[in-house]
DNA sequence: ATTATCTATAGATCTATAGATAATGC
DNA sequence: ATTATCTATAGATCTATAGATAATGC
């Protein structure tokens, strides 16, 4: 009996029976990924995916669903990545003895490096993100699970923090942070400050910004 | 002989003879910035805009040339509109005797309001300029005469500054404001401090981490 | 007479499936 | 025998045009 895995409600992807199964499902999940970064995810036809892959459109509809499961299967593997990587940053025992504005620091360079790993596969999953709540649900879960672990490990610091509401001040610090990063690793919004300088000097600014609006002691 | 206005090389936008034409072309106009807002420009069929403006696809190949020009000249409104606003807003005349912190305040208010008046239109366009330079470039236009605009009045204050380097900190801040705007502004991404609190909250906590950053002296 | 509108449709995609063919492994 | 792949194509869109019909204004 054939089996298949579910992803979520309809959008199962086959499990292979044969080993050649698992590398034509790679290939295509490869394939699709570049090809959703660089053109989206609609101006991206199955056919094309296929090609891409090396196999006929058939077989892209003998591991997926439809389209739309390609789609899902793409972010998915992504966010097990994503997700896996950050586990890993966030352990508290790699920050044992760090202030907070090390781990800041920590956390730009970090995102800087991810960020640009997949340079536009997170805008095509914007984009997707716009007309899919579901996807739009992935995206936000895997920003909550970084965002919460980094508040944990500086709030776990928070006698540093002079600003009056510790907890508040955390919250909008690394949202700020966050969405600083999301302008400069866009690669859609026009040239500035925040796109235009060095990794050095938009991580020095930021940190900058940082300690003067939690007031931490300086160094 | 039928005259035809340009917007860029090839997406011409007829010039009407019957005042009929007018009406028609608004309409259309009109239909589409709602569509390509709610749905996007992909997902949106040229019958699509025709049947809301209650016309037929003939007459919207009447009007514009094809799908892109009807696109370019949505934004091209928009902008009008935009620059327009933004022109007044930043007259020098208005903001004699003010602080930088009434400019910064001044700037994120009038931002929320604007930004909110076409809440997914700016996603949309956002989608757009993703596969298409030209759209590209129109908004980075808009959104650099914006911050030319707010960088002349808060460097015509550099006095207050005491960030050792009045120039840059000033750039900076003013792109740092503009990214949380974004992020604010933006329904897409994930619910965060920055979208979840009330405005009050989030231009009170943004102008404090500004005038801290910026080192300008506490009232 | 000219301009604007509509109807109907050709032509180009693109998704998804049916059915034939080839490879795998119990 | 079962699983994986391919080929060919039906059916659904969607863009853009051709040609007929209606309204406008010199």
């Amino acid at each position: 009996m054939t089996r298949s895995r579910w992803i979520s409600d309809l959008h199962w992807v086959r499990v292979g029976q044969q080993s050649r199964s698992q590398k034509t499902q790679e290939s295509l999940l490869d394939a699709a990924a570049i090809l959703f970064a660089e053109k989206g995810t609609d101006a991206t036809s199955v056919a094309d995916v296929a090609e891409r892959a090396g196999c006929s459109i058939g077989s892209v509809y003998h591991h997926f669903r439809d389209k739309k499961a390609l789609l899902y299967a793409v972010f998915d593997r992504m966010s097990d990545e994503f997700r896996a990587t950050t586990r890993e940053a966030l352990d508290p025992v790699r920050w044992e003895g760090a202030s907070i504005p090390d781990i800041l620091r920590g956390y730009l360079e970090f995102a800087l490096e991810v960020g640009r790993d997949r340079p536009a596969l997170k805008s095509a999953g914007r984009g997707a993100a716009q007309t899919d709540p579901a996807i739009r649900e992935h995206f936000a879960q895997l920003q909550m699970d970084l965002n919460e672990g980094l508040r944990e490990l500086v709030l776990a610091r928070r006698e540093e923090i002079s600003h009056p509401d510790p907890v508040l001040a955390t919250g909008f610090v690394l949202d700020q942070l966050g969405s600083m990063l999301r302008t400069r690793l866009d690669e859609i919004v026009m040239p500035t400050l925040l796109t235009n300088r060095s990794d050095e000097t938009f991580i020095h600014e930021a940190m900058n910004s940082a300690v003067a609006y939690l007031q931490l002691p300086t160094p």
